[in-house]
DNA sequence: GGACGATAGTTAATCGCTTAACTATCGCCA
DNA sequence: TGGCGATAGTTAAGCGATTAACTATCGTCC
């Protein structure tokens, strides 16, 4: 491979003049661009990244960080549009990236991960970090690395972006409010898990209470984010509890678990029940019947993310984004039917359900 | 950031002891070892990827590769699964994972990348190469980086891992055939888009022809993989052969929107039609009805991709893999039912079908 | 005409690490 | 005892870029 002083001596200058005119810095004549330009095609000469990186302290990569934690992401389509978000804008900037999947334990993120963020191979850092435990910017906090954080594990000062949790509680909850349902039932996940789902629900409670409803005692259930666990809860809460008319639930996967179960018990969505997810993953619409869910925008909040991060490497201070979410209606909702209704009014007498099903 | 230098000033020793003591090259006693690993707690030295790349001429960086052709690859879940298999075997190794998604051009693929596989950044190089035109690994060939290809596009020489695509067609054929249908619709692509796909068919072919049907006079649209597409398809298919008792797909996208508008249509799947996916993808086992299909084993050949570019880093010479797919019967194939078998006992009157549909 | 600022290009130090070549020491054996 | 090979460690030369500091040239303005 040819090296920056190859071109140089086939061009006839110094090294520095042809770093200038490759980098565009200032003071040469056309002519001399001419002339390296030449001896660049001639030589098929390509930079040496590692060299320039150890010389101008710039690598071009931008990593990208998405924990281990309850499940590979792999397999979770709404981290993946996410990513895609953020790939959109990195390859547009001509940067590079690194794609990380650091294994967390109590005493925090895995060692050969610690030394990524600390060897100096990274220019900045992108991280998904919804996990209460187990900070995975804590090393790159302290290198004074640029970092966005896509979630809620952040602390004064740091840059962040996430979705409005909250309001998209919030208008699920009106929705069935308004539908009529009083007989809800949650599907959700335990507690301490993950802090966008929790902020879903006190957008749940925040409407349910200005409505009079004690959201503490309706009937709950716990999944893992996955299909079969969101199947399973939703065969606990309506053998317990058959008067739920509504099925809310925290992701579109326990959702369509939920569904699939619930038709196995005989339940018709939505006539004799009504199901809503969160998420809008691509499944969600071309599911049977379509899910009615709330859509994040995760490939937006990627780009976002991206882009506040390119603000911090050129030297501005971005504000952090809550971005809106989008109440998506589609057909497994409708008003409750007089035959699933109970007598009550409310569900007050009710227990409580706390653990998830095996 | 201390560096290696501050590291050995503090041990007392010289840099060179303290890059052999890190990198456990022989002849240093323990005494010195503990010497120098107590200097590196001390300080809190991490060494310098980039310095140590353009030393070393190692990165420890693995690009993986997924053009950008016919869709971005953050919506289709199989390569996810792909690059699941390949990142948990770079991280065990303690490499990094730099993801690429050049975009394609029938002029080659674009500069950023064409620099970035150049540039010596890279120890390695993983890519999905399905597509015939515009390869992705000719730089990387030029450069003697070792590469392994996932897929089709490869010469004499090359490494490469593929799933056994002929034969998942074959499975298909074998099992459609054995339900006893003759009546059979094929929803694919265009030919010259994916030479995946195009095994498939010709395992398709073999079995047909071997049981004296005449493959080419099937009737046939081809989609674009996408859910919406396998609805028009099944939508023009059926209109045009009402006949079809059966419906091969060529991935479980389509195949999940074919079925959606069969049942539009008034068809229950399977007794009044059979309908067959490929790839296996989570949606499929929790589809209703849940999805025959063909699973491809796709975090597995990432895996073994990735083991087969070590071995070469290691300086083997691995075999070339094809690993076989796994026929999954679930629900939505059965043997015809009479009412939909038309009088004549083949097809060979049908027109061909080439064309999708808008 | 001379001084000065802007322009064009060069020299050489530097980034932090690896490693070839070299020196020094030690044990062992003929 | 001398010599040799193995062991332990050092010196210093790169790797291939960037960039600060410097020199040289030229036009302009008083």
């Amino acid at each position: 491979m040819p090296t920056l002083q190859d071109v140089s001596r086939r061009a006839g200058v110094s090294t520095a003049t042809v770093s200038k005119v490759l980098s565009n810095t200032p003071y040469f004549t056309e002519e001399t661009r001419r002339k390296v330009m030449e001896a660049v095609r001639e030589l098929g000469y390509v930079p040496n990244l590692a060299a320039r990186a150890l010389a101008a302290g710039k690598t071009h990569i931008i990593a990208v960080v998405f924990p281990y934690v309850y499940e590979p992401i792999f397999s979770d389509p709404l981290t993946l549009r996410i990513l895609g978000g953020i790939e959109s804008v990195i390859t547009q900037r001509g940067y590079n990236m690194l794609l990380s999947t650091p294994r967390l334990s109590p005493s925090g993120p895995d060692e050969h991960y610690r030394q990524l963020v600390l060897s100096g191979y990274l220019d900045g850092l992108i991280a998904i970090d919804n996990v209460p435990e187990a900070s995975v910017i804590e090393d790159a906090r302290a290198k004074n690395l640029p970092t966005v954080v896509i979630g809620y594990d952040v602390r004064d000062g740091d840059y962040w972006v996430r979705s409005d949790d909250f309001s998209g509680g919030e208008q699920i909850m009106t929705h069935i409010l308004g539908l009529g349902h009083r007989q809800i039932g949650l599907i959700t996940v335990p507690e301490n898990m993950n802090m966008a789902l929790e902020h879903r629900i006190e957008g749940l409670r925040a409407v349910a209470q200005a409505h009079g409803l004690d959201f503490d005692s309706l009937p709950r259930a716990n999944g893992d984010f996955s299909t079969e666990s969101g199947a399973a809860c939703a065969a606990d809460l309506l053998t317990r509890h058959p008067e739920i008319s509504a099925l809310i639930c925290l992701n579109d996967r326990m959702a369509m678990g939920a569904i699939q179960q619930a038709r196995l018990m005989g339940r018709r969505v939505p006539q004799d029940l009504s199901v809503t997810g969160y998420d809008d993953i691509p499944a969600a619409s071309s599911f049977a019947p379509p899910l009615t869910t709330i859509d994040q925008r995760a490939p937006e909040s990627g780009q976002v993310a991206a882009r506040m991060l390119f603000d911090i490497l050129e030297g501005a201070t971005p504000e952090p984004t809550v971005l809106p979410v989008h109440f998506v209606l589609r057909e497994t909702t409708a008003p409750p039917t007089p035959d699933f209704r109970p007598s009550m009014p409310t569900n007050r007498s009710e227990s409580r359900e706390e653990e998830p099903p095996a």
